[in-house]
DNA sequence: AAAACGGGGTT
DNA sequence: AACCCAGTTTT
């Protein structure tokens, strides 16, 4: 047996044993279904992404239901998932699924890219989990497994290199069913023994394999380029804060001083809100701001 | 290549 | 108080 089989015999044995048993991952759940989850987990917790992916499949099932939803609904029912141009980009996903392509989710890569907020990263993971072809999927997770399993690294740098590219596809399986599976075990190695800060290495099925545990594990070597983003009295906290009282008013204006209550430095607030109605997230009425009643088709480039 | 973009649980 | 999370888009 190669050692790329038995990289894959053993996590695909471990993942049989410990897999978690998330919804999107059940045979009775769609391409659609598989593209609103990846979507919402962009950047986002599997925890707090559950019950909010169940809510939005059972109000809007379909890419064609979806479609038809007013931004405000869509907003409001992202609820605090964070980053909420997702929820338009979905929207606009949506949209253009029944546009473009019949109300079915595409499953070339190239259509898939196409789509509103549909990156490198979920075009392959609507490929690999909803069509089971044989695309490498590189996540945070898988290249934090293989950058050390392969790499010798303690954390993968912060933009993906050509390298980890090659690597991913080098150890990907021949055989389809095979590599879609191995995709999503790598990841939820990732996700509960490999993990970022305290990996439970006594756990782990390639444990005597990892190149980062043989070489005694180094310790991260791009920690130097890598900035924690500052929160407290950005922008970004202004928006959400902002965001937050709108949601709260999905119809009517909130009183003019529930905004300023939310962010009271009004500089910033006025900016906030002014690229929050940029972003379509917003927009101002006579009695104040509300979340839109009305988004215009997205352009189609 | 770097910055912008949420929010909350964990350490 | 940092760190981290099934990233994408824009600059």
């Amino acid at each position: 047996m190669s050692t790329a089989q038995r990289l894959h015999a053993r996590t695909l044995g471990w993942y049989a044993e410990h897999r978690r048993d998330l919804p999107w991952r059940s045979s009775e759940v769609d391409a659609w279904g598989v593209l609103v989850s990846e979507v919402m987990l962009q950047q986002t917790p599997v925890a707090r992404v559950e019950p909010v992916w169940r809510r939005w499949l059972d109000r809007w099932p379909t890419p064609a239901d979806l479609a038809e939803a007013s931004p405000a609904d869509v907003v409001r029912a992202w609820d605090r998932l964070g980053y909420p141009r997702r929820a338009l980009r979905l929207l606009d996903c949506a949209r253009a699924v029944v546009d473009h392509h019949g109300g079915q989710v595409p499953r070339d890569a190239v259509d898939l890219l196409a789509l509103p907020g549909i990156g490198a990263y979920t075009a392959a993971a609507v490929a690999a989990f909803a069509y089971g072809d044989r695309v490498p999927v590189l996540d945070t997770n898988v290249r934090r497994v293989l950058g050390r399993l392969l790499g010798a690294e303690a954390l993968p740098p912060p933009t993906q290199t050509r390298a980890e590219r090659h690597r991913a596809e080098a150890v990907l399986p021949e055989d389809a069913a095979t590599s879609a599976t191995w995709n999503v075990a790598v990841m939820e190695l990732g996700a509960l023994v490999c993990t970022a800060r305290a990996p439970r290495c006594e756990a782990c099925p390639l444990a005597a394999d990892c190149a980062w545990r043989a070489a005694g594990f180094p310790a991260d070597a791009h920690a130097s380029r890598r900035h924690t983003q500052a929160w407290h009295g950005t922008d970004r906290q202004a928006r959400g804060a902002l965001m937050a009282v709108l949601r709260a008013h999905p119809d009517a204006p909130p009183p003019p001083d529930l905004l300023a209550r939310a962010w009271p430095e009004g500089g910033q607030r006025d900016r906030a809100l002014a690229s929050l109605i940029a972003d379509g997230l917003a927009e101002a009425v006579d009695g104040g701001h509300r979340l839109p009643t009305h988004r215009p088709p997205a352009a189609t480039g």
